[in-house]
RNA sequence: GCCGACCUGGCUCAACGGUAGAGCGCGGCUUUCGUAAAGCCGAGGUUCUGGGUUCGAAUCCCAGGGUCGGCUCCA
């Protein structure tokens, strides 16, 4: 006896039930809408039969989170069918996945394929399925021991499926596995599936890409299909649409629009140039940061671009680093110099220069450091991943005692920065050591006592945050601020990493009050990560429209013809006297077409001047986004900008409550 | 680095075996204009580089460089 309790607390007896026959006797209109079922608290297919006793079902439709998963899943399983029916039975079907947090992506499926194939394929793979969705194939799972798996994959020729068996039965101990099967395509799968492939309505492939068997750069390179699925067009279509929008944000396309940075094939790849525009955000964001650093008691220093390879061999960068440098430059024989990679050890030079007392500490040293890494040529990405540029580092000194305090201000200050610029999307990521890899460096006392220093503070400031073993810097563990950037690609930015190794490498010390030498710990941290990656989330963070602290060209003052130009002039000098960057355009355009270039390049504040305005010393403005302010007077106008330019964006000009 | 695609005036693209075109931008002229594109004229290209095939190559082939989508990596 099954006794089925739903939903609304009804029950129904059966003697034998599925989930897709509960939905029958709801509602044939359920039943055509079910996707999976929740049985128990497990998702479950509409066609697991249910067993003697009693259970809470739940059926599941399209509008249940869970639904478009499994629906993304059974895409990529009639994805690879069509594959394999395309291509031969020499394909090779291996993993396929749906995704959930991918802005793009919704599920895909890797091969290795007897030929090449492109993103020209596609339309014809795509027809495939859609021959098998007409098809309307049902899909049935089954349970199978391991060593009879196995031997159906082996037979089919399915190597990998094969492998995976084998690891499983292996690491995990599993004695049997769960397969899906919809007419001649089998597939290893935990499920749970769509009752049958008629069910799957609307889907699109999206790409091809390369991706190494189990992600393992040493094993074979299979060819990747990424695809999206939805239950209906609109669904579709407007997640396209967010896709397009997205790439008119990309940092690449707007740096080059609004002249922020180019980066040039005759100076290198990964080697971006700042454009005068470009950099008059950089300065802005450095010199606020800069001041910050001096209100925490920083001291700012500089050092060469350069350091003898012997420093990096102290430091532990090389050789275990050296397929990431730039190669050593050969002086004489027995001189040779590494561009740096970091700043730490440059750093650590100054404070070895003199004695410490642990009165002087914390010694904290900053500098905006530009450093070159060899990163590799499939890696670089507009100003995101570089092979030049800048940290905007320090690295504090600190006896042990101190530690945790420094720590906290460092998160104090991260925090700050991003704030401020309204970056709120971002996750918090605690860096631990893997504890069975060879590349860190120092004893397991250290690291311990370094990841439990972390873990303190974060559960003081009381942020949320995961932990992941492998993401530690090679000297020690650390606190990272990822941000997402426009397509959902995640990028470290801030980061604070606490290392007891360096001291100790260096042999740094300090002397304590009881007259004996010490060991210091150090922080690296850089609440930016690096104002060029910084910069490339920011562009894509407001679409390119600067706030005004930040914006190249603050106001852009249009005469409405060249008679006054004048007076377009003297409305900058005023500007100008306080200091906002405002610029003219004495072109013989019209109005419209001078607006509509200030307005392209993102200009916060338009000011228009003609005859009006020359009589009453006025200017009409006109705000980013907002549209037509009206007349207000020049030095009003000048003072509240000044004001918005002050708060850093917090307070805004010329809106409906700033102006009543 | 690996898989795949791509590389044409400053930018975005067209021409796809018969020695290159458009729009924007740029320069000049006309217009002197009121809130997102006035009109006319003009300059500007060894079609990424180097080889090859061909009577003939932007177009086909090979190698190199670069870019893009991923993978791997990311101190």
């Amino acid at each position: 006896m099954i006794i089925v309790k739903l939903p609304d607390d009804s029950s129904v007896e059966y003697d034998e039930a599925t989930p897709l026959r509960v939905a029958q006797d709801i509602s044939p209109r359920l039943a055509d809408a079910a996707v999976a079922a929740e049985v128990d608290g497990e998702i479950v297919d509409l066609n697991r039969e249910l067993t003697d006793g009693e259970h809470t079902v739940k059926i599941l439709t399209s509008s249940d989170e869970q639904a478009l998963e499994i629906l993304r899943h059974t895409t990529a399983h009639i994805l690879a069918q069509a594959v394999r029916r395309l291509y031969g039975p020499k394909v090779q079907y291996t993993i396929g996945p749906a995704l959930n947090d991918d802005f793009q992506y919704g599920f895909y499926y890797d091969f290795d394929l007897p030929e090449p194939i492109s993103a020209e394929d596609l339309p014809k793979i795509e027809d495939e399925m859609r021959k098998i969705v007409g098809e309307n194939i049902p899909i049935a799972r089954s349970e199978l021991p391991i060593d009879r798996a196995r031997a159906r994959f082996t037979e089919a020729g399915q190597d990998y499926k094969a492998e995976m068996i084998d690891d499983l039965a292996r690491d995990e101990g599993v004695s049997s596995v769960s397969l899906y099967e919809q007419g001649d395509f089998l597939d290893m799968c935990r499920g749970p599936h769509l009752p049958s492939t008629g069910k799957v309505k609307v889907f699109k492939l999206l790409t091809t890409a390369g991706a190494y068997w189990r992600g393992d750069e040493n094993n074979k390179m299979l060819t990747r299909i990424y695809g999206i699925a939805f239950f209906d067009k609109k669904a579709l279509a407007s997640h396209l649409e967010r896709i397009e929008e997205a790439k008119k944000r990309d940092h690449r396309v707007l740096g080059r629009q609004l002249g922020l940075f180019i980066i040039s094939d005759s100076v290198g790849p990964g080697l971006p140039l700042w454009m005068p525009k470009g950099t008059i955000i950089r300065m802005e964001l450095e010199g606020w940061l800069r001041s910050e650093l001096l209100k925490r008691g920083y001291q700012a220093v500089i050092t060469p671009h350069i350091g003898r390879v012997d420093l990096y061999r102290t430091s532990g960068h090389y050789p275990y680093y050296e397929h990431g440098l730039y190669p050593a430059m050969e002086v004489d024989e027995n001189q040779s110099y590494l561009l740096k990679p970091m700043n730490c050890p440059h750093h650590i030079q100054i404070y070895k220069a003199t004695p410490h007392s642990y009165r002087d500490l914390p010694m904290r040293l900053s500098e905006f450091g530009t450093v070159y890494r060899l990163e590799q040529s499939g890696e670089l990405s507009g100003l995101i991943r570089v092979r030049g540029f800048t940290q905007d580092d320090a690295h504090i000194f600190c006896t042990p005692e101190q530690l945790e305090a420094e720590i906290e201000s460092c998160v104090e200050l991260t925090k700050l920065v991003l704030e401020t610029l309204g970056l709120d999307n971002y996750r918090v990521r605690i860096g631990l050591r893997d504890p069975d890899s060879e590349k860190y460096i120092g004893n397991s006392e250290n690291w311990d006592l370094a990841e439990e220093n972390i873990r303190q503070v974060v559960k003081k400031v009381g942020m949320k945050y995961t932990e992941e073993p492998g993401e530690a810097a090679f000297y020690g563990p650390k606190i990272d601020f990822v941000v997402k950037d426009c397509i959902g690609r995640e990028w470290q930015l801030g980061t604070i990493q606490v290392d007891y190794n360096l001291p100790e490498r260096f042999d740094l010390e300090y002397i304590g009050a009881d007259n004996t030498a010490h060991r210091p710990v150090m922080i690296h941290r850089a609440p930016l990560g690096s104002p060029e990656r910084f910069i490339g989330i920011l562009i894509e963070h407001f679409a390119g429209a600067f706030p005004l602290w930040l914006a190249p060209v603050q106001v852009a003052v249009l005469p409405v013809s060249e008679k006054f130009n004048d007076y377009a002039a003297e409305v900058i000098s005023a500007g100008k006297a306080a200091g906002l960057r405002m610029e003219t355009d004495e072109s013989a355009d019209k109005i419209g077409a001078k607006i509509r270039r200030a307005a392209t390049q993102k200009v916060p504040y338009i000011f228009v001047v003609g005859q009006r305005e020359v009589e009453a010393d006025t200017v009409s403005v006109r705000k980013r986004g907002a549209g037509e302010v009206g007349a207000v007077a020049l030095e009003e106008a000048i003072d509240k900008l000044k004001a918005e330019r002050e708060s850093k964006g917090a307070e805004e000009a010329f809106t409906e409550e700033s102006n009543s």
